[in-house]
DNA sequence: ACCGCACCCTGAGCGC
DNA sequence: TGCGCTCAGGGTGCGG
């Protein structure tokens, strides 16, 4: 699942293999609610120009393109942005892996679930954005178009301070886990560092928002800041499908402290962490840590 | 305004 | 072997 650290990995390292560089050709799967800007219409305004830079805001990638429009991209729960060059098992079906012998990994072939392609004029490796769950998103904006989506982010994750926290829980009854995954608040937290940061702040994630103190809500986004710095610097976490786009798995997932660790002993105090379910999610806490 | 929940999707893993 | 079930979850949108 990429949350900030996910992709602000992918962006500096797809970044190279996208910017300076003209496209030549856009191939796509059939329109579906992927493509918030119909694959045709993609394919008319970005051939033949190239990105200018590349973005992230919280979770979402943003490219100006020549000419001024912006390109629009989120990875979801399943997404996966990489060069065309990249070798690695997760980009394959369990299956097609286990067809495949132990050293008989090769340069990746685009299969159904992927989505969008780039070639480029000079004719070398390609972009390409593979999500199984089609959880993520594809979208120009027109030159000066506004986003809803983008205007609707609050403080990036990595720039929250203890009283931005503190003032967004005020007078809120929802459980603290839910408020931080809330992107209008918080932008770019996902269900792991979720869990991470409020470890490091002693809070149990069922606990309403508005009964996190303010010392509390310190430790919190210092967490949140920490884990994500670290997370990045580490490659990101390569839970399930998240892979960078050289192919290379990221090692954050080692460091976790609490997410997916169910039953396991909690590495501070011995005791077993607990995963409860809140709003649909699952979470995890140390039962003895947090309060 | 706020909150809880259903929904979009597909593959993995499980029980029978 | 294979079927059917459940689970995973980011973001959106709706009903209360």
């Amino acid at each position: 699942m990429p949350e900030l650290p996910e992709v602000e990995v992918t962006r500096r390292r797809i970044e190279p293999f996208l910017v300076g560089r003209t496209i030549e050709r856009l191939e796509t799967t059939p329109p579906s609610y992927f493509f918030l800007t119909p694959p045709a219409q993609l394919e008319r305004r970005l051939v033949g120009r190239s990105a200018l830079n590349l973005e992230r805001r919280g979770k979402y990638l943003l490219a100006c393109i020549e000419g001024g429009e912006r390109l629009l991209l989120h990875l979801g729960m399943t997404g996966q942005l990489f060069s065309s060059g990249a070798t690695s098992v997760r980009l394959l079906s369990a299956t097609a892996r286990a067809a495949l012998g132990p050293e008989e990994q090769s340069e990746f072939q685009p299969d159904r679930h992927t989505h969008l392609r780039l070639s480029f004029t000079d004719g070398g490796p390609g972009v390409f954005f593979r999500d199984v769950r089609k959880f993520g998103k594809v979208q120009l904006l027109a030159v000066g178009e506004a986003s809803e989506r983008l205007d609707r982010l609050g403080k990036d994750a990595l720039e929250v301070e203890g009283c931005d926290l503190f003032r967004a829980t005020r007078k809120r009854t929802v459980a603290i886990k839910n408020l931080m995954l809330d992107q209008s608040v918080i932008a770019g937290t996902g269900n792991i560092y979720a869990d991470e940061c409020l470890f490091f702040g002693g809070v149990r994630p069922r606990r309403r928002a508005a009964r996190v103190t303010r010392a509390e809500c310190d430790r919190i986004a210092e967490g949140l800041k920490r884990v994500m710095r670290r997370s990045i610097e580490t490659g990101g976490s390569s839970i399930s499908d998240y892979v960078a786009p050289d192919g290379s798995d990221g090692a954050y997932q080692d460091e976790r402290r609490v997410y997916a660790r169910g039953g396991e002993p909690c590495h501070q105090c011995g005791t077993p962490i607990r995963r409860i379910v809140i709003g649909q999610r699952s979470a995890h806490y140390c039962p003895a840590c947090q309060k």
